[in-house]
DNA sequence: ACCTAAACCTGGGCGC
DNA sequence: TGCGCCCAGGTTTAGG
């Protein structure tokens, strides 16, 4: 699922559903995804839930936190008392029902004291949620220390930034901005539009590009992800991301590379074309990526 | 330091 | 229908 946008999104949703509620109960339905203690966050209020590359801060009470990285198919699914919230979510049965939960995906239950209820759902159950210290604001999770800056903010992705570590490598430039200790929060979707929308073939040697272009990549990325957190994140499959209320997002209407391949190129009508780049699908336009 | 493949999992889709 | 294969939004690790 989930990059920078998906994830922002989540963050929002529950910041603005989660804050001031206290957890009254963890259930973990799958050992193998949750690590730390459980009585650690019992009767602990959340503070605010934050984001940093792709991983969720549920910052509670008591300096500690809950951090959570979704990886391919995690759901972050909040279903209030009365389910109210859930009426306008048609057909959802089936495996992937996130009308009736838990489901067999579900991996983790939070409970919280106005008994609403937040499933953590993960078909691959490649994703996980640990209980961590948080002093200070500042999380004691290895993962955090290693991040690049942010993606999305222009403050960070700065230009002289952006040249600096290009002119660093030689490796394809679609796996330069895909590192997530250069660049936070890119992922494949998006690192495929960006490069799209910049006009650059994905397998240019990142020091080969020139000014123009770097600036023009430096803008791609800041606008598609902003484009799709204005859409709510995209969802490509029934299983993957959806928003805290079991809804799909809308940015997948608004693809133009990411696996569209034997298509027409929306720009020019080329035939999109496939290949793998780091092991990674990439989808690009021969004549308006050079 | 580079690159690739495999690993962690489960399901969908396609060709035969 | 069914089997075998490849694919999948992420990240780490092993091997060459």
């Amino acid at each position: 699922m989930p990059e920078l946008p998906e994830v922002e999104t989540i963050k929002l949703q529950l910041d603005q559903t989660l804050k001031g509620r206290k957890i009254t109960k963890i259930e973990v339905l799958s050992r193998k995804n949750f690590f730390g203690q459980i009585d650690e966050v019992i009767g602990r209020k959340v503070e605010g839930v934050e984001r940093r590359a792709k991983i969720i801060l549920v910052k509670l009470s008591g300096e500690k936190c809950l951090a959570v990285h979704l990886k391919l198919t995690g759901q972050l699914i909040y279903h209030s008392a009365d389910d109210k919230v859930l009426n306008y979510l048609e057909k959802e049965n089936g495996p992937f029902s996130v009308k009736q939960l838990p489901n067999k995906f579900t991996t983790v239950i939070v409970f919280f004291d106005n008994s609403g209820k937040l499933y953590f759902n993960d078909l691959r159950k490649f994703g996980w949620m640990k209980v961590v210290d948080c002093k200070e604001g500042e999380c004691n999770l290895p993962e955090l220390k290693k991040f690049g800056p942010e993606a999305i903010d222009e403050k960070t992705l700065t230009l002289t930034y952006l040249k600096r570590i290009l002119a660093k490598s030689k490796k394809p430039v679609k796996l330069v901005i895909l590192d997530q200790e250069k660049l936070a929060g890119v992922g494949n979707i998006y690192a495929n539009e960006a490069l799209f929308m910049a006009g650059i073939m994905p397998t240019r040697p990142a020091n080969s590009l020139i000014d123009k272009e770097i600036e023009n990549l430096r803008d791609s990325i800041l606008k598609v992800l902003r484009d799709s957190i204005a859409h709510k994140g995209t969802s490509d499959k029934d299983e993957a991301y959806r928003q805290i209320s079991g809804e799909k997002g809308d940015f997948q209407n608004y693809l133009r590379v990411y696996r569209k391949d034997k298509e027409k190129c929306p720009r020019c009508g080329n035939v999109i074309k496939k290949i793998k780049v780091g092991g990674r699908g990439t989808f690009y336009c021969s004549k308006c990526q050079k």
